[in-house]
DNA sequence: CGATCTGTTGAAGTGAGTCAATAGTGGTGG
DNA sequence: CCACCACTATTGACTCACTTCAACAGATCG
């Protein structure tokens, strides 16, 4: 549903020129330093974290921070493989399509995180920025040259991959075999767990992305997912102060509730 | 349900002295040769395609093959992570459980499979034998040694967990968005596929796994799986000659399923 | 401040689940 | 070889969690 991958930029844009199909580079008060990497927040959450200090600038020769905007699909299924992405800021929805349109939304990425690995010659999943997004691209065959040269770098890169598909299978369990009650709260609980490790209080979560978008990350309906959400309220479990944001007020019922034990219907 | 970590061998065994908890060495017939990895079938679809024919050996001393009998479960979620699996021959399921028992099989693997990554101290999935398997057994930490010799391996690597990434996302799309006959259609087509990256005959694929088993891949109850069966037979799209096998009698049909178009309802 | 989205709530429908009975299937031993 | 048992698979009747369809309410934004 409404993926433009058009012009990036609106009419009156100061960087006419310089626009990429989806992306652009920031703008001059962020532009890229010689060691964009050595200040770059994401670092220690990511790959680039296997890089030794005095060779970062390798690193960063082989990229340039760039930025999209919230909503915008910057990376559409079937499109030639060519780029692999390190997003440094903002939330990312990672989404595949049924020819009728129906919508599973595989994951949301997050800071640190890494995205477009796969063997394929072309994107298997479409990518959409949910929030800002700024990110890190690489080329494919330039990132595997540098990782020939810094084997710790494939090394991180392959426990990355390990630990995504280990958090995969947890999400089939989710789809498979939870309740919608438990799988809201799954949804609630991993997303304090992030908030939490980037520091954050873990009883204010950050829900960017649309009631849509979270049912389709869930298997669910939107109506299902308000209603849940209702419920929850109603027991005490959280507030929702805005839309974009959740309060979590028993934080013990909701993981009871995420591992499939429900202290409504115990039996 | 019903794993027995306990003894594998029946009183009079050969070997009672090298039994291992899950898995015993091969009887004296397959006893491991200095070069077993030179003769193994499964190397091809495997990590070990990676080594080079000079360096098998290096490869074969870090391993032994060994056999487990079909329903033993060898890996319980939550022992220590020691090993990783190379499996040769025979099909394993791989499943997590929720506490009240509710089980979600992750994934089939086959020949040629590669089982154990992930960056825990401890496994977070079992693993059964549905027939008869047989694998290579290494020790996580040698295997990495070994792959710091033979960057190569873990290229390899990198590119199979990618792979098994990428699948478990499809998964994922079958669990959260498709019907009950979708799911099922895109099973059969799996089986199918495998099937014939083997050099068998696409038409005919085996089932070795229970209709309980596959209900729980596809997040489905076993009844519902049965239906469906008898839906596909009396739509002409299958044959079912045994419970453990299927003969497919309209594969385009059944690939148009899979996908989620259905020439029942396509309205 | 109306227009347009996005989210919530209600009423009714349904695909798959549950419960229950029956039918195969394979193994065992007399 | 058959009779029995235990287990797996199939089929049927009924239920229900979630969906669908529809109306409404709240937010966002020119």
């Amino acid at each position: 549903m409404g993926q433009d991958k058009a012009d990036t930029h609106k009419a009156g844009d100061p960087y006419p020129r310089v626009i990429l199909p989806e992306a652009r580079p920031l703008p001059h008060g962020l532009k890229p330093s010689a060691e964009p990497c050595a200040a770059c927040a994401a670092r220690v959450l990511s790959l680039c974290d296997a890089v030794d200090q005095q060779d970062l600038h390798r690193l960063a020769a082989l990229t340039k921070p760039r930025q999209v905007e919230a909503h915008r699909t910057f990376i559409v299924a079937g499109d030639p493989a060519e780029h692999l992405f390190n997003i440094t800021e903002g939330v990312v929805k990672i989404y595949r399509l049924l020819p009728d349109g129906r919508q599973q939304v595989t994951g949301f990425l997050f800071k640190g995180d890494f995205l477009g690995l796969g063997p394929e010659r072309t994107y298997a999943f479409s990518a959409e920025a949910v929030t800002r997004v700024r990110y890190c691209r690489f080329g494919r065959a330039a990132l595997h040259r540098f990782m020939d040269d810094f084997p710790k770098v494939e090394k991180r890169l392959l426990a990355m991959t390990a630990n995504e598909l280990a958090a995969s299978h947890e999400q089939m369990v989710l789809l498979g075999r939870k309740t919608a009650r438990e799988k809201l709260a799954s949804f609630l609980v991993m997303l304090s767990r992030r908030t939490a490790r980037l520091g954050k209080r873990e009883d204010v979560v950050a829900l960017p992305m649309s009631r849509s978008d979270i049912a389709d990350y869930l298997g669910l309906t939107v109506e299902t997912v308000s209603r849940v959400f209702t419920q929850f309220k109603k027991d005490g479990l959280i507030e929702l102060p805005t839309t974009g944001r959740a309060r979590i007020k028993d934080r013990e019922t909701l993981v009871q509730l995420s591992e499939g034990v429900d202290p409504r219907s115990p039996s």
